[in-house]
DNA sequence: ATGATTTAACTAAGCACTTAGCTACACTGG
DNA sequence: CCAGTGTAGCTAAGTGCTTAGTTAAATCAT
């Protein structure tokens, strides 16, 4: 079974015969299944009238457990993106009445995002369904392959973190 | 070692006791780990002048071999992106001399593109850094390790994208 | 042959992110 | 106290992708 990242090894011992390349065919594939795996997840996202990021988002309230509020700071560092992209993810699921912002009584610049009972109902409906596509994807490997792929990937994302 | 992933799973357990997230032990770590991996690599892109597209766009003409030359549609093809975001990438590249456009002779409709002597030094150049902290991150799995990841990683590209 | 369809490459417009810069509030040291 | 520094959240501007639409050439069907 020889894929695309293959191809693009032969390629470059074609051309470049002293050179070391194995690092591409982990790092290689590492982005390019990333991006299949995330079309794939859309598909789903989409039956739901969300799209990733909203996904994102209303996930992060629901399981934050009650009372489904937190701060767009911690939205931010979970879904590893800046806070001014926080911002304008608010203000287009707000627009949608799927959450709502609140001040943070505790802290006079802070702002409080509450999922709303639309927003938790949508997202409580698309949650199985995502679960299933990722179950489906994953049904290609066994439960010891794929708990032997979910450490070598925190390893790595420890490793290139630090 | 517990980490972001192994929090939000806790937090599922606690709010969807009966739900099986155990996919997105792999799944969520599989996108975080190609983010981070991805912000790693710009820092060696950015000492070369360079960002992730454009040496994505320059080392595909350089494995290519001699004379170095492709057509947009198959450049397209291996960076999994439109022929629309080809022509800007192309755009910027050719602005700063590192690729040219030429017609294809073979079709009149065609184009090639062509990596310049300043472009193939430049690719050249940043090649070897590049593959050295590919390396460096990849450092902390054995060999072993290593490939095993990159079969695992196909195995679950191939089942996403059927 | 030639009209209809398909293909290659491009520009334009839209979208979601980034960084930079703003405002308002919190904290800290003298 | 309160001046200076730091922090939270936002908008504005810039970037690089997407989809939609355009042009021109190739292919195909009769």
């Amino acid at each position: 079974m020889t894929d695309q990242v293959d191809r693009i090894i032969e390629q470059w011992h074609r051309e470049k015969p002293g050179l070391d390349v194995s690092p591409m065919a982990v790092i290689g594939r590492l982005s390019r299944t990333a991006l299949t795996v995330e079309s794939r997840l859309v598909d789903t996202f989409v039956q739901h009238q969300l799209d990733a990021s909203s996904f994102d988002v209303l996930a992060t309230l629901l399981r934050s457990g009650a009372p489904y509020r937190i701060s767009p700071m911690e939205l931010a560092r979970e879904a590893m993106i800046s806070t001014s992209a926080v911002a304008q993810r608010l203000n287009r699921l707000e627009s949608r009445g799927l959450v709502a912002r609140e001040p943070n009584p505790n802290d006079g610049r802070g702002t409080l995002v509450v999922l709303t009972d639309t927003g938790k109902v949508m997202i409580e409906k698309a949650l199985p369904d995502h679960l299933e596509t990722e179950r489906a994807i994953l049904s290609t490997l066994s439960r010891a392959e794929q708990s032997t792929l979910a450490i070598l990937l925190s390893r790595i994302e420890n490793a290139a973190s630090s």
